[in-house]
DNA sequence: CCATACTAGGGTAATTCGGGGC
DNA sequence: CGTGTCCGAATTACCCTAGTAT
């Protein structure tokens, strides 16, 4: 019952897609991912969702549940 | 219905946030963020006002209204 | 009153933002 | 069209000690 969407900044999804963090940047401008502004106006992203675009939702996404 | 305004702590909010509770402070600071302080110069946040921040953007808040 | 966890404050390093051009 | 890199500016993260909260 783990419902909880860590956010993460945009360097480290950055790191997941092997991108730079400005690619990051206009993914979300763009709108293809999900993001929520500080006050100080940076990014963070949902992990669920970095994840789901990660396995590209097919192929074969982990059974993390057995 | 619920007008009961849970006071948060700075440790709360930077987790929410994804961020670093000086971070937090210095929102308050900035006055980005409304802060009760405690006799002792603490301060507390109201979770409406952060999760409104929180969702100030679109992304998908979870409206547990049953 | 004692003990533990957290917070305030200042200062410095790292990261991110925004636009522009290739 | 999308991505990586440049710049300057702003925001954030981590270091420390002392005081507060529970």
């Amino acid at each position: 019952m783990d419902s909880e969407d860590r956010l993460l900044t945009p360097g480290e999804v950055a790191a997941l897609f092997r991108v730079d963090p400005k690619t990051v940047t206009r993914w979300a401008a763009a709108g293809r991912i999900s993001s929520i502004r500080t006050p100080g106006g940076h990014r963070r992203f949902r992990e669920s969702e970095v994840k789901k675009l990660l396995f590209g939702e097919r192929g074969g996404p982990p059974p993390e549940q057995p």
